[in-house]
DNA sequence: AAAAATATTTAAGCTTACTTAAAAATATTT
DNA sequence: AAATATTTTTAAGTAAGCTTAAATATTTTT
């Protein structure tokens, strides 16, 4: 299956879940940046390889089939950025630009190696969830922000969910990637900041930070 | 420029250093998989896009502008190849087919990422040497096979020199890995086999892996 | 509910990267 | 050096994935 057919099912796939399902072809088609046409067209073929389900003017429904591919597709995106992310000091939309072509030239088997490596993540450096080979997808999240935690506990970090340049600065600055420990040294319940001690450093981090980075409790 | 001009001015770059020069089209298309009719034509389009030369039932020659690009796909191939191997348990001949469709869609930005990650090696876990953001290529090799090293000294594995499929299952179940570190214990000058030290293990090598496996000396 | 706006579909056409078949040139064998 | 074999080139054609323009259907506005 071509790189063009994996990212339309892709993209009925997020539209599905964001837009609430309006999949019809215009909208795939400002997603993907093809014209209308070549989205109908396109919708057509897809539907003689029964990946999704086509009826004029009717909004686009993916088969199981179509599903899967797009799960696929999604789980090796998400695998390439989390391992990107812990390998090289690069900002997360460098890194989502890389993901978007390799995650089309990456056998199950590589996928399945990358996912090994980095212990089988349930999310990605953006909180989102990272399918498994069956296409199933963890939606209860074990994760809890860093306000939530506990002195003198070892946390995980699992989710950093931003878009935000500077936070990420902040993190590759200061060691806060997917993946590494940190040790809760206080927590100030007053003003609700939290010191942390990582990689031999303490931070103070205020409520902005708290919230939005969330760890696993160490075991 | 797509993956078939990369592969092609790639094929070219190969062919030529492999056989002596013998870069007409239909060489090319042997290696590519493809008619010969479709590598004339590729050859007289990249001509026009000042890739290569091409003269009429001659062979065909790269410019400066085709072996650059060459070399591009090259290293971002060899750097492929280099940091598979060094995360993933994964057959060289598996990472050479993952690499194959990587190299196409890779930044240069990431592949100076890889690069710096791995220490930016000069050569790759088969030994070919990788060519750096430049396109030159180091020739002059430091490393010496491992039969060459001397008692007591730690050295840095730089080449697998290699594509046995049973040397490379040994390797992995030993910690025989590009970027590893060896402790020469013992060096049997009768015998020519070698003692030595590795993740905590005790290995007797025999000539016929001494001789194929490269090491750098260790600062 | 009719008119206007918008979206979808159809139709025709383009580019890339191939193919096969036949013609032309080059290489090899005798 | 002639005959034969091989390669290269040309020519014509195909599939994928687009495009634009026009026709048709649906939605929204009034």
């Amino acid at each position: 299956m071509s790189v063009a057919i994996e990212n339309f099912v892709k993209a009925i796939y997020k539209n599905g879940k964001r837009d609430n399902n309006d999949t019809k072809p215009g909208n795939i088609a400002k997603e993907l940046g093809i014209s209308n046409a070549a989205a109908t067209d396109m919708a057509k073929k897809l539907a003689t390889k029964d990946l999704l389900n086509y009826k004029k003017y009717q909004e686009l429904k993916l088969t199981d089939k179509g599903t899967k591919m797009a799960l696929n597709v999604v789980r090796k995106h998400r695998l390439w950025e989390a391992l990107l992310f812990k390998l090289f000091d690069m900002s997360l939309h460098d890194i989502h630009r890389e993901a978007e072509l390799l995650e089309h030239q990456t056998s199950d088997l590589l996928a399945n190696k990358i996912s090994e490596y980095l212990g089988n993540p349930k999310f990605d450096p953006h909180g989102d969830p990272i399918p498994n080979e069956d296409g199933e997808i963890t939606t209860t999240d074990t994760s809890i922000p860093l306000s939530n935690t506990e002195e003198g506990k070892t946390y995980t970090i699992s989710r950093l969910m931003s878009d935000d340049k500077e936070f990420f600065d902040f993190c590759a600055q200061n060691g806060l990637k997917y993946g590494n420990s940190i040790l809760i040294s206080k927590q100030f319940s007053k003003n609700k900041m939290t010191q942390i001690l990582i990689n031999n450093n303490t931070i103070l981090l205020n409520q902005d930070f708290t919230s939005i980075i969330y760890v696993n409790e160490q075991d």
